[in-house]
DNA sequence: GTCTATAGAGTGATAGAC
DNA sequence: GTCTATCACTCTATAGAC
């Protein structure tokens, strides 16, 4: 890493902006060159760097998970596991780009030929059977209370996180972290 | 209600078309064109009976509460209204256009300057304020579970019907009348 | 690496004939 | 009521200069 430097700088503050525009506006809403306007370019200097607009979402997506993956830090299990999603979601609201483009773009991508659909589908599927089994953690801890299955309960997790963030981004006092922390509660013994 | 019948009869068309197609595609996705040729009309035609796109949303949107409302019948209370609900969501998933319209909009509506977003901040708050009442009217019977509170419980119903119609939308395997029914028994006493 | 210029297609909306 | 034709604009992407 020498003379690639300035490149990649360039390449990471593209990302950064089209995160928050992705977010604000849609994938279709977010025009190639508004995003590379805010970035004091053109936008065929933008398609330098990425050659398609498909190809700056993917990489969007993946520079997403990978900082997720970095922030979640240690591996965590059964309660510790779903406390730090609290936290998470109470830091997220200071993030305003970050859940708008998980909330405007896993209902966009929901058309079947959207360019992010099979990321969303493939992307559930995995996170509801992590928390399923975080639930199946603490239900062999016996800290589960009677009667709650750990699938529908990884489900519902699921759904009430994103379900919770459009209500907060439409409006703001919205409490997520709170009203995630309640539900948690409410299934523990 | 003599002359008008049939123009009454292509702009029923237009709607029932309009809402299929927001769905599928968002307010953004979907153009006056698409519709119209789905419709066995030219653009313009259309509008002639929408003057605008925002004015054709606006109709779906409002057209769309006049059917909840007729198709709610009398007005219930209590366990009884939840269970109401757990039964519409049944039969939403054999009407895809429907849910993907409120889930693809509410999300893009999220941006401010988009023209249905005072509708959803305004839908939403009064979701909300109707099915925390009946969760109070449940705790006022003595059948809600103790440490629940009204007002939590009214928002985490609303985001986990939110959140189960994005997951069904990406993955038509998944239960939500169940999921939603299980959650409603572990809040019961 | 970034630019100007442009191709080629699509958009919402309007004018005016029938 | 519905059409054809068109305006003015935007979009993604490419060609080629620097």
């Amino acid at each position: 890493m020498g003379e690639s430097e300035r490149g990649a700088a360039t390449r990471e503050h593209i990302l950064a902006t089209a995160t928050a525009m992705f977010g604000e506006s849609g994938y279709r809403g977010a025009s190639l060159r508004d995003i590379a306007a805010r970035c004091g370019l053109t936008h065929p200097g933008l398609l330098y760097h990425f050659p398609t607009k498909a190809d700056l979402l993917e990489a969007v997506l993946q520079r997403r998970d990978d900082a997720d993956t970095k922030a979640a830090g240690p591996q965590q299990h059964g309660v510790e596991a779903l406390v730090a999603l609290v936290g998470l979601a109470g830091r997220n609201a200071q993030a305003r780009g970050l859940v708008e483009l998980f909330a405007t773009l896993s209902a966009e991508a929901t058309a079947p030929d959207h360019p992010a659909h099979a990321y969303f589908v493939d992307r559930y599927s995995r996170v509801v059977r992590e928390i399923s089994r975080h639930f199946a953690e603490i239900q062999a801890d016996g800290k589960l209370r009677e009667g709650i299955d750990p699938a529908h309960a990884g489900r519902q997790w699921v759904a009430l996180m994103d379900g919770l963030q459009v209500q907060w981004l439409l409006d703001e006092s919205t409490d997520m972290a709170g009203t995630l922390e309640a539900h948690l509660r409410s299934q523990l013994t």
